[in-house]
DNA sequence: CACATTTTCTACACAGCGTAGAACCATTGG
DNA sequence: CCAATGGTTCTACGCTGTGTAGAAAATGTG
């Protein structure tokens, strides 16, 4: 379900429900309440916010996709003891290409 | 439940639950069976082996705590669309020791 | 074989998620 | 002003996962 949401930013519920139905097997289109119900699931975790003045009230994505998944990573790693051996184990099981990108990452943090 | 796995090595159910009652409130020590069960739930997942050979079964985590974490951070990096953009916003929010870690990490990476 | 120990089977409660109908509420055309 | 229409909330069901453990079956030992 958060797919969708990660697409762009404030829609309503029911462009959220066209969207859904447009990239989905004909038969397996979710009624507007169902949208509705996630997304207020989805608010109460933090994860959208909404605005409640406008009519058809519209939600948007507090965080980006980027964002939620770094945090998600943070999250996964605070939860490890050995935070440094982790690491370890990841660095080094990621690919050369992934490798670059953290190196020249870490360089523009230097740089700032 | 996790926690008490990536303490050591191969252990019989009862030690297992010896651990736990050791470092538990008195009165919430959880039965043997319970951890049985738990143990097989983490064998099916693949979390967990164990040798059917021995009497007392002996259980053994598979992968270290460390590796654990490391496959987590994977999977959820993966789970990402823009993975580049994902690795930017976390390394942009790590602390300043971690970058350095991530960084010898990464020079070691290319010293082999 | 009987008994003690160990393991499996079965089961319950509770949380989370996908799903959606029923009921409630607000805006607007008549 | 008020009923119709569309939007939102409430309530609920089924399914899965997890923590918990008793009952029953399996197995080794004297």
């Amino acid at each position: 379900m958060e797919q969708l949401w990660m697409s762009d930013a404030a829609l309503t519920a029911n462009e959220v429900r066209d969207r859904l139905a447009a990239n989905a097997v004909p038969g397996k289109a979710p009624a507007t309440t169902t949208v509705l119900t996630v997304l207020s699931r989805l608010e109460r975790k933090g994860f959208v916010g909404r605005s409640r003045d406008t009519r058809p009230h519209r939600y948007a994505a507090l965080l980006s996709r980027a964002d939620h998944t770094a945090e998600l990573m943070h999250e996964v790693l605070a939860s490890s003891s050995d935070r440094d051996a982790a690491l370890a184990r990841f660095v080094g099981t990621v690919s050369a290409g992934e490798a670059n990108t953290l190196r020249r990452l870490l360089d523009d943090l230097v740089r700032r």
